[in-house]
DNA sequence: GATGAATGAGGATTCATTCAT
DNA sequence: AATGAATGAATCCTCATTCAT
């Protein structure tokens, strides 16, 4: 589409749209894979069985095992590049609102999804990758942070926000999302964490609401 | 210092004595290289040189690459099993002293000491090794969770506690923590957290305490 | 030969005969290696130069060095198979002529030949691969020991053998053959066994033939 | 008793055959693990262990696991040169009772207790202890050899001997009894050779004993 | 003499990467 | 473009030998 390949569309797709399919499988056979073993331990065999490919083709899409971890941890923010942007965006949304909005992002495209492997990827593996941390520091933090902080101020202003020194560290903020990833990866098994309840008392925190229902039942 | 070992009995520590010296000089190494490289990375030559002895004497101490790695993460909650137990342990302490106490004792014996790399490790490797998360879910959350459970109730009857949601969550407690953990490992380079100001707005929110002073510098 | 392949369909071998030619030659290379050193001395390294393929190659081939080892000793019987097989087969034959039958075969398919070392391999090392000597039982013994007592009932049937006991110790027929193995890996050396002869006594003492030229040359 | 030990007989035995005792020891426990695994995976760790003393002290008897090997198999023959020897002494004995009294004697210390694994070891290792063969060849066959001819010689003279051949292949009168200690080692567990009757047949044979018993139980 | 902790060379095995087809 | 056989450097682990006590 956004190139003319003029004559035969023929039976297959173009040329170009096999190879970016290819990618893409490859793509997410390396997270797969990476995910469950960790960056040293993942097998290149692994990757090219589960996408369904040759182990050489691998190298005809990218330069070395450690290009396509890259590669592939860079690619995988863009889908949430957007969803983020819009929260924060309307002015007219209260804080509460906004909150839910982003805790619901976070448990929808990441929590459960392939979002939860790529954070993951990032956090255990991100010290051996100072190049992709730094990537993740440019492209993510410094839009989520100001984009926190524009929400706490707004906040702050109309007096829905419990704590002036919010302001200062956002990141308790997301502290929890990124509590619920590692919890689940690690504890899920013998203790997993209920989300729900878990971000509705946060934001109850966050907002300075007091009340709530008594409390009922208990997990460890 | 404790104890007076008048004049020095003799020229060497006992042969027991040198033996488990030896092993923690192992389990520092250790700790030092697979903090550095990650489990699958580290290279056990490496591990014998910065221990200083040599390859095959690791394997007098420890039976494998990962009975090493696995030895390293049990032994090294020992020195905080009872630093935690006293901060509940006194329930004429306020809510507001109790996490105080809590969260020094974290920075102090965790973020910044060696205690950061164990963490660490146990963050980024466990999902590889479920034997050691069963254990620390059993050494470690079950003791924490509880006590953080204690507090918390405690809080509410005193009225010291913000929200009644908590008790069931008591995970929102400790959430900051590990995000400081992570959050330091990965972008303290490019962004680095203060921790005070971090724990001391947690405090806040966690208490319900309403207004601070004005906000101040920022960072992102 | 048998199938006409005409012309030659391409310049070279097929892909898959090959494979089969190069694991030929890396058994072929193992067998020489693990007589020459024996199954635990015997060095992967060595076995790959002598076949020609780097040392990664081997484990294409075979899982493990033992792996190897037991494929070579598994399938070094196959060509033998048929050959002892033919000699009971045909009943018309007199003893003294089965029996002359049986250790010409011996002599120039095992004593002279790569069976050798494979004989002399199961006899050194199959105490440690017990799997092994069970299938050597199984495959061999099992058909060679009832194959002995055939013929030796027909002799004794028809009055060509010296000793009814033999029927019931058919392993007293291989004996000297055994000895011919060993005696010449062990002592071949200093005194060197001439087989003709001893096969011949042999053979005259199983049939009870009386006499013969008078002694000549002598050996240690 | 054969050396007087004169002055103190003391509470221990003098401080010399306290070491022979300890070399006997460790000679014993280095045949037990050698013939169990192999002169190169056998351990000396495990010998060390089998024979009650650090691994070590086995260097104060033996300056090499070579050694040590070597001088196991050298001191095993000592005790089997004098019984040989006496029993091609008596010239007034008949053939078959010669052959009886050595195969009895195999059978008793040989077949029968550890020199079966002295024998053992030499057939399975000696190809690669080349002092070891020639030691033996001339320790053993050199001897054992012209006593077989002239026990063979002695019979052909009485006519006790069925067959004239033999004077030149006196290695096949030793056959069955390197068989048998192959057979057993390795399919002894599938399929006992019954050694009575074997040797019996086999000195039947020798001596051209034509008929015996009919054939009565079977084995494989 | 005896010990057993320490050494480090040696070898089996794995796996990212290359390359002929 | 795709394949997958081949490579060989890298690394865990073993164990004969040494040596301080």
């Amino acid at each position: 589409m956004t190139k003319k390949t003029p004559i035969s569309t023929s039976k297959k797709t173009t040329p170009a749209g096999r190879k970016a399919k290819r990618r893409q499988e490859i793509l997410a056979a390396a997270l797969a894979i990476f995910a469950d073993d960790g960056f040293a331990a993942a097998r290149l065999d692994d990757i090219a069985r589960h996408a369904g490919v040759a182990k050489g083709t691998l190298y005809l899409y990218f330069n070395s095992k450690e290009a396509l971890f890259e590669e592939l941890l860079r690619e995988a923010i863009k889908p949430m590049q957007g969803r983020l942007a819009r929260i924060a965006a309307d002015p007219r949304i209260n804080t509460r609102d906004a909150l839910n909005r982003l805790f619901d992002t976070f448990r929808r495209d990441i929590a459960g999804s392939d979002g939860r492997l790529v954070l993951w990827l990032l956090l255990a593996e991100g010290r051996r990758f100072p190049k992709l941390t730094a990537f993740y520091h440019r492209e993510v933090l410094l839009r989520v942070v100001p984009m926190l902080k524009q929400i706490l101020a707004r906040g702050l202003e109309r007096g829905e926000i419990a704590n002036t020194g919010l302001i200062n560290t956002p990141q308790l903020v997301m502290a929890p999302a990124f509590m619920a990833i590692i919890w689940q990866e690690l504890f899920g098994a013998y203790a997993p964490l209920e989300l729900d309840g878990l971000f509705e008392t946060h934001i109850d925190l966050l907002t300075g609401v007091k009340t709530k229902d008594a409390p009922q039942g208990e997990r460890s």
